[in-house]
DNA sequence: GTCTATAAACGGATAGAC
DNA sequence: GTCTATCCGTTTATAGAC
């Protein structure tokens, strides 16, 4: 297998193990019984976990882009965020995952330092993403939007985020979409 | 030290390191560290680290039922809604701590499957608090409670532990109450 | 690039003395 | 109850052969 496929390979595996179980929660042995290569080689891609970390916050925050790019800008405000929200639902997979800012976030005190500024970059995209929509949704009145847009706007990504968390703890779908009521106009 | 003091040392300990690292990112040895025995007389009290972390749950629960019973009763649902708020915030200890709740149910995959019951059953009681909240809130008019009172519920106290885990990202204190603007009439 | 082999530290856990 | 001593699997990481 060539170079940047193993890479590839490695890196999402990462992912879905990062989803699932944590930083803390996996390691070069899983990761490599999955890839079928030895812990050794994993290094020689990623000498350190913590670079590992960092190429799977990228990657993840780099595809994250591309699929809210995806959002047909033709949309209501009300709309997108269905389909943002959906976004979400999809990437974890039934409730066996949540989302990787959430669990990296929730672990940041047993994180390499390197990683908070990534992920509060990851978290500051996705703010931004929704100050957007409520400035849509607050012109259509599609949206209700009391207040300071920037801080409606980390409410939601943070009721997201919690939502997806309970969702897995009660294997119950609708928890990740039980902030949407709150938002409707 | 006698028996119950060791105990009950070693519990708040760990509960702290949980808030802080998670339960894959502490040991018996820095519990060992902090406590001044060494690990083998931790494993006296709890043989399995499973055992420590239901321990631990179940002694934050009811802690925590504690100061939730100790908000005046005469109070209206906005000012319950933000002493609930604050008193979260306080157990984070200026952004250094998240909740135990959301910590652990984030990281539900590599958690002995024992810990389940136990989160559902701590996530279960604050919703149930929140329902009784909503309902005095709609009753005076003091909240604003669109739809079912157990969705908002769900989705309140998901925002919460987003908020916090946020809050600690950003370091920034306000986050863990970005909620309540969105929810007061 | 991937392997074998190995280092060195850490993890949870136990036996048995005091 | 707490200790010393120890077990043994795991984890991250490196050296060097192929």
């Amino acid at each position: 297998m060539d170079t940047e496929n193993t890479r590839t390979h490695i890196v999402q595996l990462a992912q879905r193990l990062i989803q699932e179980r944590g930083y803390n929660g996996f390691s070069y042995r899983d990761l490599a019984a999955s890839v079928g290569i030895k812990t050794a080689s994993i290094h020689y891609y990623f000498p350190q976990k913590e670079d590992l970390l960092l190429a799977v916050i990228s990657d993840y925050q780099t595809r994250w882009h591309e699929a809210i790019q995806n959002i047909p800008s033709g949309l209501r405000a009300d709309e997108k965020l269905r389909a943002y929200v959906e976004i979400h639902r999809r990437a974890c997979a039934g409730n066996q995952l949540i989302c990787i800012g959430g669990i990296l976030a929730a672990e940041l005190g047993s994180l390499p330092g390197c990683a908070r500024k990534a992920l509060q970059s990851f978290y500051a995209c996705n703010e931004q993403w929704l100050v957007e929509l409520l400035e849509q949704g607050a012109r259509e009145g599609s949206l209700r939007v009391p207040g300071d847009v920037r801080v409606s706007a980390r409410a939601i990504y943070a009721a997201l985020q919690g939502g997806l968390v309970s969702a897995r703890l009660f294997d119950h779908q609708e928890r990740a979409t039980d902030l949407l009521p709150c938002l409707l106009a």
